[in-house]
DNA sequence: CTTACGACCGTAGTCAGATACGGAGTCAAG
DNA sequence: CTTGACTCCGTATCTGACTACGGTCGTAAG
């Protein structure tokens, strides 16, 4: 069953504001979808993990512009583009897991001393990230 | 050797704007340093590395506010507090790795198929998102 | 039908995070 | 002892990402 949507269904399904989808359609980052019956938008399950997928992207960091290059792998590219493409983000995906895995093991340390302790802390949160 | 700056070179070292850092200042982010000189601000390297950390962690997706509370742990808190603190960031910390590591593995294959390959390449990124 | 709820659209407003501005003061080099 | 680069401060403006507004139109329930 492929569930068929409004704009504000879609919005309540997917967690996000009816204008923020209208706002991402502007910015090409769903595509707009058809609209059988008087100019009303019907939206397939498709658009929902779209929605959900730029909203996790935007977790991790990505704005706007850089969810719209990921996407446009999901979209379909020569094969050249795509690697290329894939290539760099690849890069600062490894980066940033990097990064947050420093952080994890600093505040784990951190944490694990607390629990043996009921002083003060400090936590050598800054040092973790100095790249070696 | 612990260099001194004025607000100017440390912002060129930290590459940062000047405005940005006297922003930093009015929202506590970096501590007020010493003005011994007729008002004018001395920094240290302190400032310095304080500055790289916001900025990292901002690309990791923190807001200016979450960056805040992990900066308490730097400064030094009570355990019970650390721990509190401490866990929830470990907790999103842990999502985030996740999730970069779903993005991480399927960029992977798609560069590998692209390799391997002339006409075009669709790229199911989206479902990679699904949380499970 | 009609009425009410929701979609449509363009434009305007908001919020976080920065940047810019402009006038006064500081200071090191020449 | 002036000149020019840099600092100080408060306030204003910009950008990215929404979010709201207000008027018109569609449509499903009564």
């Amino acid at each position: 069953m492929p569930a068929q949507y409004t704009i504000g269904t879609l919005a309540k399904q997917a967690g996000v504001n009816v204008e923020t989808i209208r706002y991402y359609q502007r910015r090409s980052l769903v595509g707009e979808p058809a609209r059988p019956l008087g100019g009303i938008r019907r939206y397939t399950d498709a658009h929902a993990r779209r929605l959900r997928f730029i909203k996790e992207a935007q977790k991790m960091g990505f704005s706007l512009d850089e969810v719209a290059e990921l996407l446009t792998l999901e979209d379909g590219r020569h094969c050249r583009e795509a690697e290329r493409i894939g290539l760099r983000k690849l890069t600062t995906v490894r980066e940033r897991i990097a990064q947050l895995s420093r952080i994890e093991h600093v505040l784990a340390t951190l944490v694990d001393q607390c629990h043996c302790n009921t002083g003060r802390v400090r936590c050598p949160l800054i040092t973790s990230l100095e790249v070696p």
